[in-house]
DNA sequence: TTGACAAAAGAGAATAAATCTCGTTTAATA
DNA sequence: TATTAAACGAGATTTATTCTCTTTTGTCAA
């Protein structure tokens, strides 16, 4: 839990940037919003709608995911890494890397010798430990790129 | 497609190994393990379920994800960095990494300034274009390595 | 203010991915 | 070859998420 203060500003620059987005500024959404704010951690969908029924107890879950959708993708909202249905698997054992394209979810390996050993320099949560790092490059494929600029170009 | 010694080596430390872990050699399993050791994607469950049934038609989806769940649990196949369902928020959008617990799943902010920056040595594919790296370090948090040298020692 | 219109909400059905159940088949090994 | 646990196939079930449709609510201009 944040304090007030840091609350209270994320929540004025929030309605700022849903104005400018263009996005109603209903109370559902705001609530939505101040919960994720509130927190510190990293909940899930169903612990969003879960904390928010406390506020609007007949808030729907659909409600909850066409938020969550909505200002993940206008930026105000991130996801944790890549996640995205359904599960890739890798027959590649070896350790290495990933490069994902957020647009079309390809995904290629980068080897373990073409990136720097991940260094972290401060100490981590007490007592866990690191079994391996991986890096995520996300980014666009070239093929992605050039429709994106197509696209915008109409 | 990787060429067919390679493949072949690794059919047969996959025999051993299934043999070793004291895993049937059933014909589903060993067709399950080439295709994916004959591919260099990442391809889903689907995927694999829709190349295997062309060698085996009768094969059921239900083995082919109870086939993949076997061999990511015994290190036989890897998944695609930390993926499970469902969707984690991030509510945090400066620009950090993550700390993933295998077991329990949690999931712990590590500040960008607490890993060396990323330095990728050697050329991406061409035109890919990198807008973030996220670094996910796995291993287990204190609760759960405790949890599981009790569960050991019984 | 109020009215028109688009955006968003609620309810619940639908979908997609993954898992489970259970009767049948198969591999391991004695 | 007979026994038995492991694995299979078929299909139901579960879980997360999305969609559809009707009603309600913001927004903005008159
Ligand atoms: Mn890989
Ligand atoms: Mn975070
Ligand atoms: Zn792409
Ligand atoms: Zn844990």
């Amino acid at each position: 839990m944040r304090d007030a203060a840091e609350i209270q500003h994320r929540m004025t620059l929030f309605q700022q940037r849903c104005a400018e987005l263009g996005l109603a500024n209903t109370h559902q959404r705001q609530v939505i919003f101040r919960t994720l704010a509130e927190s510190t951690s990293h909940p899930t969908p169903e612990e969003v709608y879960r904390r928010v029924r406390k506020k609007i107890p007949s808030i729907s879950l659909g409600t909850v995911y066409r938020n969550i959708k909505i200002l993940v993708q206008k930026g105000l909202l991130k996801e944790v890494a890549v996640h995205h249905e359904p599960l890739r698997l890798d027959p590649n054992l070896s350790d290495h890397h990933h490069l994902v394209c957020r647009r079309c979810k390809s995904v290629a390996d980068i080897a373990s010798e073409d990136v720097e050993p991940v260094r972290l320099k401060a100490a981590l949560p007490a007592g866990f430990q690191v079994e391996r790092c991986e890096v995520v490059a996300m980014g666009l494929c070239a093929a992605c790129a050039m429709k994106l600029k197509q696209n915008r170009s109409h």
